[in-house]
DNA sequence: TTGAAAGCGCTACCAA
DNA sequence: TTGGTAGCGCTTTCAA
């Protein structure tokens, strides 16, 4: 015997109504009577009935979908195996999207047939499409197609976004690192395309100004062994280094392994202070003190903005951050 | 004025053709002359023509969509944007997707409501789903509401999995160690609960027996701060150990950081060895000497295999592992 | 409050 | 090689 999936059909004959009533009651639509409701639930429960989504999809033109699009920088996908940025994303989506039972679908977009994506996906026009690490130039293409849009880092001024105060957080870093007592104070950059780390420079380069102190500035590509590399380059090129800022925490752990092999201990010789507060943070050794970027709340805040359907061409929304202390550079 | 998106219909008309032949260019299939193929296209490229995969599904019945669940161990997905396995396979999936223009969709079991999602997921019938972290009885709930599944671990016999060698890992890290000169080497478990970390417990306790040694047991739970406690403990239980075998990066480099801590050199003292290569092994300090897991491959193979619809009740790949040294536990 | 029926956009079968 | 057309399962007017 086959057993096919009961269809909406199906309950509609077995609670003696007509589907467009079952309809009713499935979506708590207004028009039923309780009789007729309790009746249709009843049969729903016996015979297991699950509304077809697609169908659903087709007949209503919404979908509970959002879309998660993230930008490949290199060809391959080893980066989205490693960095943890993109894990704790999921994270921040997945509680948001169970609430609504709505679902998630992931989308990358490599470097060369990315346009192709972002027209794919605007296209498809679900409730909306989170995008991760796009630049702005696309991320404006992707607006221009379908206005229902986050980007989870600053972008191009009318694409709606979720911002931190990435600027700050490294101003508080290098505020810390001089509490601390430190007066040579360098920092690994991440690359200057990037928002999130020309911001974290310019906090940077602020802090340095404002503390009279001088700036020291190496760049490591926000990847672990760029800020292995730079470090080295950094104790190399002055000696006298007793602090540094690394603008990512995977840099950060290359930077605390380049020190700790040269033969500086950390915190003592050279205090070290990371940003985003991912697990590189908490596994480098000694563990990173960061400044915690709120990655899961972002991603969470623009979910539910996506599903509400509140955002509008230059929507932003302001995240602040945290030093989170740790023994890389230890408590004043 | 109205932008509509155009159809197939659109598509047919402008091209002179009817529906059917507009699909089965569109789908290239076999019936239609080369005049006519030519035609429609140059229509689908003139009107920006694209299906409407929401259609597309509800009329034939098939679906490009894999589904991903993954179970959460605990309330809260913290381990979600923390652990660096689930973005591996991510990472290992989302290729193979791509080549058939397929897509993923993300899905997180709850301890409480998860067999309401296996349930929802199972009878969504997609092109099928893998499976993440699933203990074996919802493991077996899903394949039998749902023979198109594929589980990322050692689960129920009758349920489609890869696995890796898990057991011959282990014994080939303590092996490892036993060429370093180590003569007390202990171990640093997963939970008994998790098929792989159990094989690893296998695999270890096989090689101290071969060996000769004697078996130093402490469990970690599979997360960073258990191998930090567990080597505490290990390293006061018994103050001669200069050898660690842990079984998973993560608790690799709590235990690193622990063992650095406790005043022991790595790996002069204690030389120690990780499960998995993943992120937590490149950022623990010194770097972690390990057995690496092809999370990726594994992935794209359950993905590929659901694809083709090769999996079968009772389906298994095995894939080998790999020691990576590192300076945790030198080259011999 | 309820039901009939017209689609949503596409595929797949059957006939021509 | 083509076209006609009956659905796929559901939502949503419009009348009753």
């Amino acid at each position: 015997m086959h057993h096919r999936r009961p269809t909406i059909l199906d309950v509609a004959r077995a609670a003696g109504v007509s589907r467009a009533t079952a309809s009713r009651v499935i979506n708590n639509v207004p028009g039923a009577s309780d009789v007729v409701r309790s009746r249709v639930h009843q049969v729903v429960a016996d015979l297991g009935y699950r509304p077809n989504e697609i169908a659903r999809a087709l007949a209503s033109g919404r979908r509970g979908v959002v879309d998660l699009v993230v930008f490949a920088p290199d060809p391959g996908l080893s980066w989205l195996g490693v960095h943890p940025y993109y894990s704790r994303v999921l994270a921040g989506m997945m509680p948001v999207l169970d609430g609504r039972d709505a679902q998630l679908r992931v989308h990358v977009a490599q470097a060369d047939g990315s346009a192709a994506v972002i027209d794919t996906v605007a296209e498809a026009a679900t409730a909306g499409a989170v995008l991760v690490n796009v630049p702005p130039e696309l991320a404006l293409r992707f607006h221009a197609r379908c206005r229902r849009v986050v980007s989870l880092t600053a972008t191009a001024d009318r694409v709606p976004a979720v911002d931190a105060e990435n600027a700050a957080g490294a101003y508080a870093a290098v505020s810390h690192l001089h509490r601390l007592g430190r007066r040579r104070i360098a920092a690994v950059h991440g690359p200057a395309s990037n928002s999130c780390a020309a911001d974290r420079r310019v906090g940077y380069l602020a802090a340095v100004r404002d503390l009279g102190l001088p700036g020291i500035n190496a760049d490591g590509g926000f990847i672990r062994e760029g800020g292995h590399r730079a470090a080295l380059q950094l104790l190399a090129d002055h000696p006298d280094i007793d602090g540094l800022f690394v603008a990512c925490d995977l840099m950060g752990a290359g930077a605390v392994q380049a020190i700790t092999a040269a033969g500086r201990k950390i915190p003592d010789d050279v205090a070290v202070v990371g940003f985003d507060d991912s697990i590189a943070a908490t596994c480098s050794n000694p563990p990173l003190t960061t400044v915690r970027l709120p990655v899961e709340e972002m991603a969470a805040e623009a979910t539910s903005a996506l599903l509400d359907g509140t955002v509008t061409p230059g929507w932003r929304r302001m995240f602040t951050v945290e030093l989170v202390v740790r023994e890389s550079a230890g408590p004043a």
